[in-house]
DNA sequence: CCCGAACCGTAACGTACGGTACGGCAAGTG
DNA sequence: CACTTGCCGTACCGTACGTTACGGTTCGGG
């Protein structure tokens, strides 16, 4: 929400400098302590003057991972087709199943740790990046297949926003938090893909237009 | 989920040792790079030495700090009286909107941050703290409710923790993460009431045993 | 072949902070 | 009054880490 003029500088990575940016994620997987300039140099075989010359300081390396993770995650938008209610709930149970993957890869656990950290200590904007390409990136994607769907008679709501967020808690639950917070908690792809289909489900049942089967359980 | 076995040396806190986790407290929602030892001594108006004799140690005091916050935001558990559909919506509701009071505080914004800091960087177990008596400490207290609902025959579900989950994302939805990442996000006294209707009235839509009327914006 | 640019490896600097030691003071106890 | 206890204030120590500086190496261009 705040970026978008850097989005030059922010392609304008050599393959050498996503080594070194794969270096800091394998770093910070392995704990946010882990991750000192030395460390990082020593991991990528680069020297310190190296990294200060390229990203300025350790916020800068930070947040030029932090683009490079995003710049990796983001999917190809839906296109919106021809919607019947299958094609719909094909669509919203992929948008969270995808979801989910990534909010329970070690990766992005990593990376929105530091960024919390980071919030609270004041200092950079790591934060409001994190939320650029998470949170608001999803909604923005996945808010025209909502009205899309409401075009299509298939949904019914009057707050795209609104609806989104019901979506979005449907689907993260407490997953994010506890996560964050260091529960040892595992989410095999046919977890995901169920609790995926259960979320679509729920929301159908709050915001279709149609009637559609409510699970209950 | 881990503890237990000291809630006396918990409660074994002189008022001047709560005086000291106050200034903890407001030194960590003041930003967590000003939590120093040396700050917390000045902010006390105590030495150093005695913060390491009662506290152990940084980590110690930390942890202190989180049970002493902890133990002052327990509320009473809700007392299973006779349940009409009207007296169990207003629980859920009273439910939903003291969570979201309490997460969107500055003290349990500040606290969740140095916690999931202190669960990227290895050491301690801040984390589950914040867990046990968040997260879950809260689902305990609910379950019993919800399942009251349930053998009044207001309430149909399998399974009470997945029931409380969905309850758990459909209010507080993408607030948590939102705060965590440093937006800022100002809930009023009435955005909290108006979500927790929302959200109690959504959880009914789902597993409300007899029709309730659904809201579907 | 020579030069400069880019980069590696390492050593060095400055500082901030966790942890410790010590002197002083006030209060309770015999 | 002598003595102990508990605490404040402050100075001090050791270390870790961000940052800078510098010598050595590789490589492309004139």
């Amino acid at each position: 929400m705040i970026e978008d003029l850097e989005h030059e500088a922010e392609d304008a990575l050599t393959p050498r400098q996503g080594e070194v940016l794969d270096a800091v994620l394998e770093l910070l997987v392995e704990g946010a302590d882990a991750l000192t300039m030395n460390a990082v140099a020593r991991r990528a075989s680069c020297s310190k003057e190296t990294l200060y010359k390229w990203f300025g300081d350790r916020d800068g390396l930070l947040t030029a991972t932090v683009r490079w993770q995003a710049s990796r995650v983001r999917a190809g938008n839906y296109e919106r087709q021809r919607l019947d209610a299958e094609a719909l709930r094909e669509s919203l149970e992929r948008f969270a199943a995808n979801w989910l993957k990534v909010i329970s890869s070690r990766t992005s656990v990593a990376l929105n740790r530091v960024a919390v950290s980071h919030t609270g200590s004041g200092r950079s904007n790591l934060g409001s990046i994190v939320l650029a390409n998470g949170r608001f990136a999803i909604g923005e994607r996945l808010k025209p297949l909502l009205e899309a769907g409401r075009e299509a008679g298939l949904l019914q709501f009057d707050d795209a926003e609104a609806a989104f967020r019901t979506f979005f808690g449907l689907v993260g639950r407490d997953i994010q938090i506890r996560l964050l917070l260091g529960e040892p908690l595992v989410l095999t792809p046919a977890d995901i893909d169920g609790d995926a289909a259960i979320a679509t489900q729920q929301f159908f049942a709050l915001y279709g237009a149609s009637q559609m089967p409510v699970q209950a359980g």
